[in-house]
DNA sequence: CTTTTTGCAAATGATTTGCATTAAC
DNA sequence: GTTAATGCAAATCATTTGCAAAAAG
């Protein structure tokens, strides 16, 4: 239904077309997904977008705060619309899956009592790197391309 | 003095060469250093290094545990030598200025008492996002270009 | 002397920019 | 009607790959 995220754009003052409307599902659809995963569901959806449009829509929405973008290390950008609670992220070090996971500690862990160093602090990061259950079993004891990190 | 850097080369098995150790030097003396700069630096101090042979004695020294290599959002990387404490990174959103903090809750945030979906954590890493107090002077009230997140 | 590392060039992958066309308000 | 958004191509930036020459153990 083309109503709940048409309203989601308004409410932030961004104009309402079927290219943002359709990145809006698809990133509450496949969360974690990257640009041209969305790309390729959004043209499953309305028929055509430019990989240029998506981006454009993604950062005009993550800047309005209406989705959060997740960098996994170098590699492609991800998305997801969950931006009101306090969650972090369970990245595979292989494959690149991404996992929610919420704090353990409470509201905003070690956002409180250290040297701010005078900056304006607006968003607290928590990756967890690790290796998924299923990398963990498809790859010989020393896998080749460890992503980053960790001997 | 070139015995303590080939030490530490040594120490993890890694040849030792002139490049290996001046980056070593730089990453030392430039914490938090782009690989660009680090490859200036390392020219300012024994003549001459491509920036390939960079790229691999970093991720050399990464996988090896010598070093850290940070990932500022979708910018360029940046590299320090304190892999022994957990500490955090306090980066600038306009002009990527990245400080150490010290986590105020304790050895391992959140690291305890969370469902980590069958993952194998080798480390958490904390970010948080902001602006310096020097581009809080210099930016109008609504700066230009705010390189990620929050309106 | 065998293996690793270096250096150069070219390739790749993600993202951005410029500009004319089209659609929102 | 004005302003903002789209689509396409080309540019840019960080990083990787392939391979021959040079250096390390």
């Amino acid at each position: 239904m083309t109503g709940d995220s048409a309203q989601r754009l308004r409410d932030v003052g961004l104009n309402v077309t079927a290219q943002r409307m359709a990145i809006l599902r698809s990133v509450s659809s496949l969360p974690h997904a990257t640009v041209d995963t969305l790309v390729e569901a959004v043209r499953a959806d309305i028929g055509t977008i430019s990989r240029q449009a998506a981006y454009d829509a993604l950062t005009a929405m993550v800047n309005k705060g209406l989705l959060r973008r997740i960098q996994p290390g170098n590699s492609a950008a991800r998305f997801e619309d969950r931006v009101d609670d306090n969650h972090h992220h369970l990245i595979c070090r292989t494959c690149r899956a991404v996992v929610d996971v919420d704090c353990a500690v409470g509201e905003m862990p070690c956002l409180t009592a250290f040297d701010d160093h005078g900056y304006l602090i607006d968003e607290t990061e928590v990756t967890y790197w690790g290796v998924c259950p299923t990398c963990q079993k498809h790859q010989p004891a020393n896998a080749t391309t460890p992503i980053e990190g960790a001997s």
